[in-house]
DNA sequence: CCAATTTCAGAGTAACTGATATCG
DNA sequence: CCGATATCAGTTACTCTGAAATTG
């Protein structure tokens, strides 16, 4: 008995999730030669792109409660790949930044995770990708709406 | 210091993953008043869908291990959601189907969870949807082909 | 004996809620 | 005192690896 899914139906926030659970599994695989889990690669992503982002700044961008994001934040800082320093205009708050051998490990990683999208996107048009995105980037936006205030 | 987002930058992977991990959140709120975890339901959903799926097969579809899905069949087993009854043409294959009950439950979620996805959705084109579920469908295919044997 | 399925046991990851302390 | 931040502690949710039993 075969197993073909029905594709018209699926709903959109059931495909999101089980293409995540995918993509995560497969990631846990291969980024566990550099010894990284999926989420710290990820806030590595954010920061690279983002250097001085707190932690609760950090966490609201990941959509996680900040007492999630600081223990990702903590063990990446006890291994040096990410420095914290206090702001200078506010000494409560740590603004964190990628290390130079946080970076040089986000670069050797990184083309792993870009074959990994290539791969899975491979003869979807650019414009397509592109709808894509956008659909994506309005779901974030809504969803940060929710739980928290606005993202003022 | 604001905080807006740089859309054009994020990659695919790194959008599934955040609007899975606000939809995961929004989801366990909604569906706790059921009493029901989003596994859960997205497991119920499945069955609603496709009756007499084996605890192997259903694994295979979400992207999870067979022990991992057990375990979820094994809870809504206990609740009387699920029901499970042996293969008549192979003695060690249980096919799982949803009761009354779990029926019923899962009619009486389903509205917020709908919610939730037209609510993020809201202004996306029905073109664009179905290529945004399009895009994702091929990226269910072809992470099934990772990690396990062909969908066969 | 082999392949697929089911399932137990143990472990690890990832995220949460609650509470406390600090800073402006 | 309030609001935002940081962070400790305990807990829950979810998934995995390993191993064993069953069935055809």
């Amino acid at each position: 008995v075969p197993d073909s899914p029905r594709s018209a139906e699926l709903s959109l926030i059931y495909m999101v999730g089980r293409v995540n659970q995918g993509i995560r599994r497969e990631l846990r695989t291969r980024l566990s030669e550099w010894g990284l889990s999926v989420q710290e690669y990820t806030t590595m992503s954010i920061l690279d792109a983002r250097p001085e982002l707190s932690n609760a700044q950090l966490a609201r961008r990941a959509l996680v409660t900040p007492q999630s994001m600081i223990e990702i934040l903590s063990k990446l800082e006890d291994r040096e790949l990410v420095a914290r320093v206090v702001d200078p205009a506010h000494g409560r708050i740590l603004r964190a930044r990628l290390t130079p051998s946080g970076k040089s490990i986000l670069r050797a990683a990184d083309p792993t995770v870009k074959a990994l999208q290539s791969h899975l996107l491979e003869g979807v048009s650019a414009a397509d990708q592109e709808r894509v995105r956008e659909a994506l980037r309005q779901a974030m936006e809504r969803l940060s709406g929710i739980g928290d205030g606005p993202g003022a």
